[in-house]
RNA sequence: GCCCACUUAACUCAGCGGUAGAGUGCCGCUUUCACACGGCGGAAGUCGGAGGUUCGAAUCCUCCAGUGGGCACCA
């Protein structure tokens, strides 16, 4: 058999996902076991323009990582993609598109606009698709949606009506985030706030009946247009006579009131406010509560209104800021300017300043579905977050809530289902036809907006799964098992599909949620498009293979982590390593036989037998418990020690006299059939982290075949693979600690004598004699099972046993270990006597330092009285073994002095 | 301003009440027949600071500092 030396990773990753791909592994219906239990998970669906970052990636390692896991432990498992129509930004890519032609959607009209949507997507959209092929994501694709489709839009209309019927969904004028770019509505969750360095203008208003004045400080002079009341503090005294007094609104000549409201603060500013109702949130709260009107003097371009005056009308809000200014310079009512840092709110797709405006929207009334969500979490404890401190951040956000404005002007996205008669009636129904069959008229129009992307995305969990239809998949799959995503989106969706599954289906949407961390780049800064910062998932894969990557950030888990190409390449190295031990134990499988080759009682077994087999079952326990807690971190790392340490420097390295042999035997085939065995099981292990390396070499291993198959794949037509094995379970009985104390004793014996070898520079072809004492205890038929191994991995020439240390000659090299065990290296004419009592001495000094922390602890009654029995008498055995340990050493000593 | 998380070896991170760990890097030795993307051995940390609880604290509590994030914003 002709095996490459090196882990080639693109070969294999271009060969097994197809295949596996195409033989319908990843769908549910593989699995013929018509009581098996459900495992299902949704993707958080990306946009239909994006493209794979390593936030996806991040993601879909954890899902992938979970659907193989349980799939392999026989579970019917779901895992459901998708994508995201995500109204503005495809919106805003076609657009462009047509700018190129020189073209607005305005030109095609909202039909053929949309069309042409439609045809960007099937040319262009949908990248991550493919690539996520390319990562190993075991996802169902006969199940993929988007929610666009009619099924899905369906769903949408639904809720809709239902909301609207309940009085959840309402249409009003309110004051709305406008973007005057994208020329829609947006929600306060689709606005970023940043700090910026601004002014903070004094402009001073005159009281109608006296000379005096009022001086208010704003950062948006231009609003003062649309002033209609100035208000203070009602219990602050400057003004408290004032309040009720008229003012004269300069540039406008308008007579406006001094009003008292206990949210103005006294100390910010000069304690007395202009009220713009029509161009502030807060302005417009106020002017509610003291009944002001609202003047608008900015439009939806940002431009300023004929109700701003002629001298303003039509000019932009910056150019008419400058203008104010200068007009109340002019008539020497500017106070001052000061330079001020504020946070101004900014459109989170194409970063314009929002500009707040009185607008007629949709809305929909948060109230009965957030208190449902909170008592879901208070009652039932659903969902559960992982880490546990999201919880609060989740709750803390419901418990503030406000309505939602759900309407966007926009062309691409799911159009209200509301239509309009000639007098402005209103009909909010599932088609056209309801909804002329409830006006009694046929002459109706659409609304014209269509509703925010998360309105859809809400739904998603069930949507997806056929709702409002009672199907199949609906019963089966939902609640889903697990949501897994990153932070940003606890509020733009987790909470709101919580809410509309506990609504719509009567149950919550998923058990548990798993928020990611964050990779960041090497300086710790989130990657971002603008920063250009990002490190392309793809490149990495070329560079390192996917396995890698995906061990790389499944370690990640719900930590935010600094990108690190080292940790790729160690992980790199990882997959070499198992691709090395499987050539090794490949090269060296001529005769083994198919049975397993641990036949028989455990106890006949040979202790590194035990030891391999306890270690496996310990691992696979170690698995089941780290990801049933979302450990992914100490997942990676169980894997990682089992296989290298143990199976690759231990086991390997025990075994290979036994496997090596050049006459063939049955001593040799079963060694072989172990080792082999040992191999297959960490394949399945590893596999739901590195699909594509465990199953190139899984391909490879004589005797793996459709039986090999978990119960319920067996009838299946997919051919033999890995990924439809049966992980491997914990079986407590093989969890042999006396064997792992062996075994142990054995590493700790070679090691030692390995250290001796270094350190005296003994040369690594000079063979050494190996002298045991390994006092009256059972050690003395541990060393003795393992002399040959010993002999082997310590390059011995002579491995020699005794209960007690006989005499030795002077130029020995000792060591004591734990156990009362004491091991000599005898190097007649190598030993440098200074340089060994050097070494000796440097051993004593640490165990003296040990020793003396124990002793401390020991000798303080407060210990031994309140510690628990079990902890004194740990520390008691310690302390008599180091006591021992440093005897030996002063004996050695004394032997070289001697 | 409020809330949350983080601060452990040079770097990236585990550990979260009972002898300080891993990977990378570093220092030796090593191309012996699975693997130099390897093997063997080794050095390296007053666990951000200050208090407190406890027989015992990296781990629990309080305060402080720094970093990151979220929420709310004062016009």
């Amino acid at each position: 058999m002709e095996i490459p030396k090196t882990y080639d990773p693109k070969q294999a990753e271009a060969r097994h996902y197809a295949r596996w791909e195409r033989e319908g592994c990843f769908t549910p219906e593989i699995n013929r076991d018509p009581s098996a239990p459900v495992y299902s998970i949704v993707i958080p669906p990306p946009n239909v323009t994006g493209s794979l970052h390593m936030g996806h990636a991040l993601q879909h390692v954890f899902m992938d990582v979970l659907v193989r896991y349980h799939r392999m432990r026989g579970f019917r498992t779901l895992w459901l993609t998708g994508m995201d129509h995500a109204g503005i930004s495809t919106q805003m890519v076609v657009s462009r598109e047509l700018k190129k032609e020189g073209l607005t959607r305005h030109d095609l009209g909202r039909e053929r606009f949309v069309e042409r949507v439609w045809e960007w997507k099937a040319a262009s959209g949908g990248q991550i698709t493919q690539q996520m092929r390319r990562e190993g994501a075991s996802v169902d694709w006969s199940r993929e949606r988007f929610t666009m489709d009619e099924g899905l839009s369906r769903a949408v209309r639904e809720v809709f009506v239902r909301l609207y019927e309940e009085g959840h969904i309402y249409r009003g004028a309110r004051i709305v985030n406008w973007c005057p770019t994208d020329q829609t509505v947006l929600s306060d969750l689709e606005v970023e706030r940043n700090p910026q360095g601004g002014k903070l203008y004094y402009l001073q208003y005159p009281f109608k009946d006296s000379a005096r004045r009022i001086t208010v400080a704003t950062t948006r002079p231009e609003t003062m247009l649309g002033d209609t009341a100035v208000a203070v503090n009602p219990n602050d005294e400057r003004y408290r006579e004032l309040v009720g007094q008229t003012l004269l609104l300069p540039l406008a000549s308008r007579e406006i009131p001094l009003i008292a409201d206990e949210y103005v603060d006294p100390e910010f500013g000069t304690g007395a406010v202009k009220i713009t109702p029509a161009h502030d949130p807060n302005d417009y709260e106020m002017g509610l509560r003291h009944e002001l009107p609202q003047v608008v003097v900015i439009d939806h371009n940002a431009k300023m209104t004929e109700e701003a005056g002629a001298e303003f009308a039509g000019l932009d809000r910056y150019k008419a800021r400058e203008l104010v200014v200068e007009k109340f310079e002019e008539a020497g009512l500017l106070e001052k300017v000061v330079d001020y840092e504020f946070a101004i709110s900014k459109c989170e797709r194409c970063k314009t300043v929002i500009e707040p405006l009185i607008s007629t929207q949709w809305f929909c009334r948060m109230d009965e579905m957030r208190d449902m969500a909170l008592a879901l979490l208070r009652e039932e404890g659903k969902p559960r977050f992982t880490p546990e401190s999201y919880e609060r951040v989740y709750t803390n956000w419901l418990e503030n809530l406000r309505d939602w404005t759900i309407s966007r002007q926009l062309w691409w996205g799911h159009q209200i289902p509301a239509w309009y008669d000639e007098d402005g009636g209103v009909y909010v129904a599932r088609d056209a036809r309801e909804a002329a069959a409830k006006a009694g008229t046929d002459k109706l129009t659409q609304d014209p907006d269509v509703l925010d992307t998360w309105f859809s995305s809400a739904l998603w969990p069930f949507s997806t799964l056929g709702w409002p239809e009672e199907t199949e998949d609906l019963r089966t799959f939902y609640p889903t098992s697990v949501l897994i995503t990153a932070r940003d989106i606890i509020f733009l969706w987790v909470s709101r599909m919580v809410m509309t599954g506990r609504k719509f289906v009567g149950r919550e949407p998923f058990r548990d949620v798993y928020i990611t961390g964050t990779v960041l780049d090497r300086a710790g800064q989130r990657m971002s498009k603008t920063k250009n910062n990002g490190i392309d998932p793809l490149v990495v894969f070329d560079k390192y293979g996917v396995d890698a990557t995906r061990l790389t950030l499944a370690m990640v888990a719900s930590t935010d982590t600094r990108w690190n190409d080292a940790q790729v390449e160690s992980y790199r190295n990882f997959a070499n390593k198992i691709w090395n031990a499987a050539r090794f134990c490949l090269l060296n499988s001529e005769g083994a036989s198919t049975g397993c080759g641990f036949e028989g009682a455990p106890e006949s077994w040979a202790l590194h037998d035990r030891w391999i087999v306890s270690r496996l079952n310990r691992t696979a326990r170690a698995l089941e418990e780290a990801l049933a807690s979302y450990d992914f971190h100490g997942a990676v790392q169980s894997l990682y020690h089992f296989f290298w340490d143990d199976f690759c420097d231990w086991y390997i390295e025990l075994s290979k006299q036994d496997v090596t042999a050049n006459e063939s035997s049955a001593a040799r085939d079963a060694a072989r059939s172990r080792a082999l065995t040992v191999l297959e099981q960490a394949l399945r292990l590893l596999h739901p982290f590195m699909p594509f390396v465990t199953e190139e070499l899984w391909q490879m291993l004589p005797g793996v075949g459709r039986e090999s198959h978990h119960a319920a794949y067996r009838e299946s037509d997919a051919s033999p693979t890995v990924m439809l094995t049966s992980y491997p379970q914990a079986q407590e009985a093989l969890i042999d600690e006396r064997a792992e104390r062996e075994m142990q004793s054995v590493i700790e014996l070679v090691s030692r004598v390995r250290n001796i070898r270094t350190e005296l520079n003994v040369k690594p072809g000079e063979q050494v004699r190996v002298v045991i004492s390994a006092g009256a205890n059972g050690a003395q038929k541990v060393f003795g099972q393992s002399v040959a191994q010993i002999m082997r991995l310590t390059r011995a020439s002579d491995v020699a046993l005794h209960e007690e240390m006989p005499a030795l000659p002077r130029a020995s090299a000792r060591q004591a270990l734990s156990g009362g065990v004491e091991v000599a290296v005898p190097l007649e004419g190598l030993i440098d006597f200074a340089r060994e009592a050097e070494r000796i001495g440097r051993e004593r000094e640490k165990l003296g330092r040990e020793l003396e922390k124990v002793e401390a602890q020991l000798s303080n009654p407060q210990f031994t009285e309140r510690a628990p029995a079990e902890k004194v008498a740990e520390l008691r055995q310690r302390s008599d073994d180091v006591r021992q340990r440093i005897s030996a050493l002063a004996e050695m000593q004394e032997a070289l002095e001697g």
